[in-house]
DNA sequence: TCTATGACTCCGG
DNA sequence: CCCGGAGCCATAG
């Protein structure tokens, strides 16, 4: 219970700390948490940050920049636009150049 | 308590 | 290079 919870909490913190026109992996977080085999359930809990707008889950795409989560907010091209709207360009639900934009919270976070 | 499912990833053919 | 299958772990039914 309360570990679920933290579990969560850790995802969003992370989620937050996403730089601006910045994205990154399930897995990434995932690895970055500690449970790098448990990218599903950095899936899971953007699916409960539903409650938590603060969330830029539209940050969060799969490791391939595929924006596998796309159908998953309101819009059907909300998740896209949002990029786009941070200089991020997006092209068959694909992040362009996502090697560029990636961002990984174990790399970024731990080497400051 | 057990089974099914998933906003993922990796490995093999 | 493209496609399919298995692994992993937490939540829901």
């Amino acid at each position: 219970m309360k570990q679920s919870e933290n579990f969560f909490e850790k995802v969003y913190e992370v989620a937050k700390l996403i730089p601006f026109g910045r994205v990154t992996s399930y897995g990434a977080i995932a690895k970055y948490l500690g449970t790098a085999r448990s990218a599903r359930m950095v899936g899971w809990a953007m699916n409960a940050s539903h409650s938590n707008q603060d969330i830029p889950a539209h940050r969060v795409v799969n490791r391939n920049g595929l924006l596998t989560g796309k159908l998953h907010f309101d819009g059907t091209n909300l998740m896209q636009q949002l990029l786009e709207n941070e200089g991020i360009t997006i092209k068959e639900n694909q992040v362009q150049n996502f090697k560029e934009h990636f961002w990984d919270p174990y790399i970024e976070l731990n080497k400051k």
